[in-house]
DNA sequence: AATGTGACATACC
DNA sequence: TGGTATGCCACAT
């Protein structure tokens, strides 16, 4: 029943994206109170399809800004491609801008 | 219960 | 520069 807390937080996070930016799973960790937990921000990736399939995902990289989690997306370009669509540059599965275009919730929240 | 794995990050050698 | 080790948390077997 009631998913875990920091489940529901980090699809909270997610939902705040905003378009043509991304953010790291770093970030979003620690904008749910635990940095070192990335892992469980990349294990609720793998499982938001199956709950709320409306959510970007694919603005989640990883702190180098590849796009590590592309092969989760059905297809390996369909990450970029959805990127791409919002305007963010990918090349070589690595954002360009990447510093540019990045979304730290800690920040942008003023929390 | 114990071990292995993972869409990560950091530190160390 | 690049591999290895550790921390973290949840899940699969």
């Amino acid at each position: 029943m009631s998913r875990p807390a920091y489940l529901d937080e980090v699809y909270e996070i997610l939902a705040l994206v905003p378009e043509g930016r991304v953010t790291t799973y770093g970030h979003i960790a620690q904008a749910i109170g635990s940095k070192k937990s990335a892992r469980i921000v990349g294990w609720a990736m793998n499982r938001v399809h199956t709950l709320d399939a409306s959510l970007p995902a694919h603005r989640v990289v990883n702190r180098n800004g590849v796009l590590t989690g592309k092969h989760h997306f059905g297809d390996p370009d369909r990450m970029q491609k959805l990127l791409e669509k919002e305007g963010i540059r990918v090349k070589n599965d690595q954002v360009m801008n990447f510093q540019k275009i990045l979304w730290i919730p800690l920040e942008e929240l003023n929390i």
